[in-house]
DNA sequence: GTCATATGCG
DNA sequence: CGCATATGAC
């Protein structure tokens, strides 16, 4: 079984891309944010035309998330319990061929000294909630999207100068090991113990092309998944096609 | 010899456009209007590379205007002397192939109510006075462009539609008439004495699929050339192509 | 830098 | 409708 997650920034612009990818990659799920069109605007049909089921949660402008798979989709949830009025779509799960899929965009925060951190503060505070109540119902569990958190120096381009920024502060850090503490195992690190591993560059001053970028997508597992995991890795042919998106795919593989 | 005039609706988005054009059709001169670029922001290498000569008059967001051709242009002029502080970039003149070519983006108007008509009166008053001078100085002279005025019934789709409305009221088409009244001729006209030529169709509703346009696009010549004209035809291949200007191309042919 | 939005213009 | 501008987000 192969599970990915992808932020594409806008469907509308990269419906294309995501269709090449689907019939090219053959995931048995995959896992898009930052759909950025309204709920009833989702091309649901290009999708299931090609026989792939397909659940969403959509917003204008902002933020959007999906669930491709080819088997269906069940016990569909959007939003985080903890922040009910929340009206930015930032979450959706269901359970495919048996595992719970979480697929998540985590909240930005801008910069440390932002309002939107303090959202992002709160934010993942519910999300932990929400993750650990889905654990006592869900042996397998994934926990995958874009996190908006580099976990380690080794998971950024130039730590020195991220350091205590956005993204890549202690604190965040802190966050995420917070989720890794519920029993979730950073799929990527289970493979791949050191390396750059980036996900995600900024689309100024070419740093795809200079290889200057963070890894914040990730894709988190319960102890029955490590088990049968077999590879993970980043799709950087995808960021170099013709109008990438600023994130590559990642993709873990299970027996 | 083969004179022609087309109003590209920004020459940023239709340079490849220009381009294939100018491979395909070899024209002597040709008068672009509406290039939408500033005079530094003019791709003058783009043709020159080719082997072609021009010159423009370049504004940004609105209006310029631009003179491309195989001998080189001389006597070049812009802006009419009648309205000195004129900001708007409408008209560029130059001699080539001892022809006086004065090409204008005339004023659109908007509405004969309105602001900008008043404008477009004193505008035109300013043409006719420029070209009532030039005319003393050059025996060849065309007069071309987008004129943002059907001449007659026969140039407009809709004619009960359009009576008195903005393009096709009788008083702008009074002041074509006094250009032609200088010793002009409409060569459309005298090639094709009737028939629907229009040369420009709204991007709304699919005018130009439905063969509903106007005719506002025009070359105006002097008996010294009325002479030797051999042909004049409407590019409608031009508008039908990928990312098209709302205007097609169109041609005049001499001996 | 590449999205989105909104407004002005034709 | 398709271009341009300007602003906001990331």
């Amino acid at each position: 079984m192969k599970i990915a997650t992808w932020n594409i920034n806008s469907l509308n612009v990269r419906l294309p891309h995501v269709q090449d990818w689907l019939a090219k990659e053959q995931p048995d799920i995959l896992a898009l944010q930052e759909l950025k069109l309204d709920q009833d605007k989702y091309p649901a049909a290009a999708f299931q035309l090609s026989g792939w089921h397909t659940v969403w949660s959509g917003q204008k402008t902002y933020n959007g998330v999906a669930l491709i798979s080819k088997q269906p989709p069940e016990e569909v949830h959007t939003g985080l319990p903890g922040l009910p009025d929340d009206p930015q779509r930032r979450v959706i799960a269901a359970t495919i061929n048996g595992v719970r899929v979480v697929n998540v965009y985590c909240v930005n925060g801008e910069a440390l000294d932002s309002p939107k951190f303090d959202y992002k503060r709160q934010w993942f505070a519910a999300l932990t909630d929400f993750i650990r109540d889905e654990l006592t119902r869900h042996e397998k569990l994934v926990l995958l999207g874009d996190f908006n958190i580099a976990p380690a120096d080794a998971d950024c381009y130039d730590p020195e100068k991220w350091r205590e920024q956005i993204h890549c502060s202690s604190i965040e850090r802190g966050w995420f090991q917070t989720l890794l503490g519920l029993g979730l195992t950073d799929s990527l690190r289970q493979i791949h113990p050191e390396g750059a591993f980036y996900t995600w560059w900024d689309y100024r001053g070419a740093m795809f092309q200079r290889k200057l970028g963070l890894r914040i997508d990730h894709l988190l597992i319960t102890p029955a998944l490590t088990e049968t995991l077999q590879d993970v890795q980043v799709d950087l042919e995808a960021r170099g096609w013709e109008r990438p998106s600023d994130h590559a795919p990642v993709w873990a593989k299970f027996d």
